[in-house]
Parts: C-alpha cells; sequence; structure tokens
DNA sequence: CCCGGTTTGTTCCCGCGTTCACAAACTCTT
DNA sequence: AAGAGTTTGTGAACGCGGGAACAAACCGGG
C-alpha cells in the first residue's frame, strides 16, 4: 500500500541480489549481513543497504537479513510472485537460444508462444513449443494476457513487430533488434544490444593498450 | 595524441550514433544535423552535440555534420578501425547464436575460435568455424593476439572460464552467464543479463497495472 | 538490569550526467 | 559586403546516484 518510487538503479539491482539470495539458500545460509550479499552480488555493502532500504526494513539491526524472508519481499516488490505470459517473435539463433534459455521460463515467466513470419517455419518444435505464424499475435496476446513482448528480429522487421505488438495490447517489450525502436507513450522498451557491447569493450581495450604504450615510453 | 577522457555514458551512446549513421548512409544521406541524428539515434539533440563534441569539433555551425567523415571519426574513436580478434567460449544455444550474429563478425571484430569444454562436440562446424576444445584457449589467445573473449557457458563454469581467460591473456570479457564474475583490476567485465532485462520490465509492469487500477478506482 | 559488540537504516556530501539557453560561426541572399 | 537565418559547441543550473560515516536498534553475557 505504499507505493513509494524506487529509484531505476536500484530496481537494475534487485535481479541481482534476488540470485545471490538463491545461491546463499542453496548452500543452506538462512542469515547473511549486508557485507555478505553485497559481496556476492558484486556491490558496496552502503549501497545494498540503501537500495533495501528503499522496499521497506526487512532486516534486523545486529543480525542482518533472513535469506528466504529478503528473497521473497524482492520477488514479491519485483512481481515475480504472479505469473508473466511472454511471447518471442523471430525464432532465427538467438530467437531459439532464448526460447531454451532457463532464465526466461523461470519462477514468475512462462513463455506462451513463439511467432515467426516465415510461414515454412510454422509447427517446427523449439523449447518444447511448436512456432506458430506472425499473424496469430494478437489472438495470442488477447487470449493469454500477454503483457510482455521479445523481438528477435532482424533489425528491417523489429520497428513493425513492435507496432503490432503494441496494438495487440503489449506494453512492455524486450528488444534484441539492433536497431531503436519508437513506441507510443506508456509502452516500456529495453535494448538488448550484443553489438554495443562489443564496441564498449573495445574502445576501453584500445585506452589500456595506448595506456601502457605510454607507460612503455615513459619508462 | 590528445587522451582527453571521455564520459562512461557517452562511450555507451557512441555505438548508437554509430549504427543511425550507417542507416543514413545507406539512404544515400551525405550531410545531417544534430536533430536528425538525435531522432535517429532516440536521444535528446543537446545531449548528442555534447557526446560529440568530447570527441572533437567534427560539425559545421549553421550546416550540420558531413555522415560519412563523423561516421570513420566514431569508430576511429571506438578502436574499430582496427582488427579485433574475440573467441567465444560455450558453444550452447546462445553460444551458437552469438557465432551466427553478424554484429560479432562485422567491421572490427572477428571470431577466430569457438570453445567448447564438451569434448564431444570438438570438430562440429558452426557459424563456418569448427569448434575446439576449452584447453586450447591459451594457444589460440597467444596466436591471434586475443584481447576480448565472449563467456556463454553455464553459470557455474563462467568464473572459471574467466580465469583461465585472464590467465592467457585476456583483459575484456563479455559475459552472459547468469553469475558475477571477480576478476583482477585492470580487467574489465561487460554482463549482459538477459533474465534481469525482463524482471526489470516486470517491476515497471507491475507498477503501470497497480497504476491503472487506482485510476479506475478514482474514475 | 546494564553494558559491550554488532549490524542495519539514514544523513550528508560529492561528483557525474542531463538539459536549457545562448554565443559563436557558417551559408545564402540581396 | 552586410544582414538574416541556421546550426554547432559550451557554460551554467539542476537532479540523481554513490560512498563514507554515524546514530539507532538488536543480541548476549554478567
Amino acid at each position: 500500500m505504499s507505493p513509494t518510487r524506487i529509484p531505476e538503479a536500484t530496481v537494475a539491482r534487485l535481479p541481482v541480489y534476488l540470485r545471490a539470495l538463491n545461491s546463499l539458500l542453496e548452500a543452506d545460509t538462512r542469515t547473511c549481513s549486508s557485507e555478505e550479499l553485497a559481496g556476492a552480488a558484486g556491490v558496496n555493502s552502503a549501497k545494498l543497504r540503501k537500495d533495501l532500504s528503499h522496499l521497506g526494513s526487512y532486516g534486523t539491526r545486529g543480525v542482518g537479513y533472513d535469506v528466504e524472508y529478503l528473497r521473497y519481499q524482492i520477488s514479491r516488490e519485483i512481481g515475480l510472485t504472479q505469473d508473466w505470459p511472454v511471447v518471442i517473435v523471430g525464432i532465427g539463433n538467438l530467437g531459439h537460444a532464448l526460447a531454451n534459455y532457463s532464465g526466461f521460463s523461470s519462477r514468475g515467466f512462462r513463455t506462451v508462444a513463439l511467432l515467426d513470419a516465415d510461414d515454412s517455419r510454422t509447427g517446427e518444435l523449439v523449447a518444447g513449443l511448436k512456432i506458430r505464424s506472425f499473424g496469430e499475435l494478437a489472438a495470442i496476446v488477447h487470449e493469454h494476457g500477454v503483457a510482455i513482448g521479445v523481438i528477435a528480429t532482424p533489425a528491417a522487421a523489429a520497428q513493425s513487430v513492435a507496432d503490432q505488438m503494441v496494438g495487440a495490447g503489449i506494453r512492455s517489450i524486450l528488444n534484441f533488434a539492433p536497431t531503436v525502436l519508437t513506441v507510443p507513450e506508456g509502452v516500456d522498451v529495453r535494448m538488448v544490444d550484443l553489438s554495443s557491447e562489443l564496441q564498449i569493450l573495445a574502445y576501453h581495450e584500445q585506452r589500456k593498450a595506448s595506456a601502457t604504450a605510454d607507460d612503455g615510453v615513459v619508462a
């Protein structure tokens, strides 16, 4: 009942904390301090405590956090305690990988359909689901109450797919196609840009190389 | 000769600008304003201009930017004018997709080897390359001067793979395994976390849903 | 009951990034 | 040649996020 806004940076870290907590649970750890959890999540302990404080006071001073209880609270905050039906559009190499990816079919998320524009692939079995025609998108979204769509098509098709997703009622899109999507207000798009990540690494690598070269000159 | 530090946020956007410029070039656009380019890249025009100003003064007031010239300057700044050999470790569904992904074999980057710990897959042909044994990592890195490694293994194997990559001399890692990697100082790791992205979308979707529900009560 | 040890939740401060707004600089027309 | 119209590059203000440091709260022993 307290819809206090959680900072975007904190939201982005909650899934990391959740995974760290799952690891701790598998090791039968019942309680943990902010220091331990921060270590497992790869962040500063002060940052962790501040992040968690945005959700409420779920720790005990002098003791730490109850692993299972905290995990439940974070899950609930993210919304993983409810069911999220997902459709994946574009069953090429990447779409195929996503369909099989455990993180996509894990607790909370459920892939309800795989769609592809190439009707010659309709019926093909991938990750236990039959590929269906892209034309069925609206019907599937309506039937299952799909709110999240994943785009794994070539760049050229992505905007058109996004438009039809929005038209069908989808309001959150995870985009793997290397192109900027334009969507109406109220629709969220998160872009996962594989080649950008590589380029960013290359930039830093180049700087490191030239830095050591400079050192060499100096030394 | 001017190793002026470029803000991290700017570096992350340069690949996006680069792609927008490529699109413009394909449409035979010779010149563009900051407004146009910003539109194509999905950012504010002031932000774009400030970003570009960190690279130098490559525009002309009253005119705009020469598309090809700007593209070259950004490419050079990122380091795409040189050759970056890359190894991919873990040829499961995702590794398979990455090997075939054009962004990984595009100008600047070159996949020189696909490695997998499962030796029964050695020799299998993927994206025109034969899968090789993970044990060959050090030799391959040395032979080709590989500086960038991609991890697409299960989470359990990722840290060990990272350790051996670092040991072999790799200093930049792109990690797709859902686990936090610990590496020595001087080594860069970028994490691409597919399930986190979904969870972040779910959080916002949940908030949107409850917000409209509130509206409904009010209205 | 009281006191020392421990750990959370929070306050304060600093630096980065974003945005507005404008001066500087270029083109084109008259 | 001069002025009107454009567009870049940048100075300044603002807000968000990160980190250190500390007060508040809890546990256990005597």
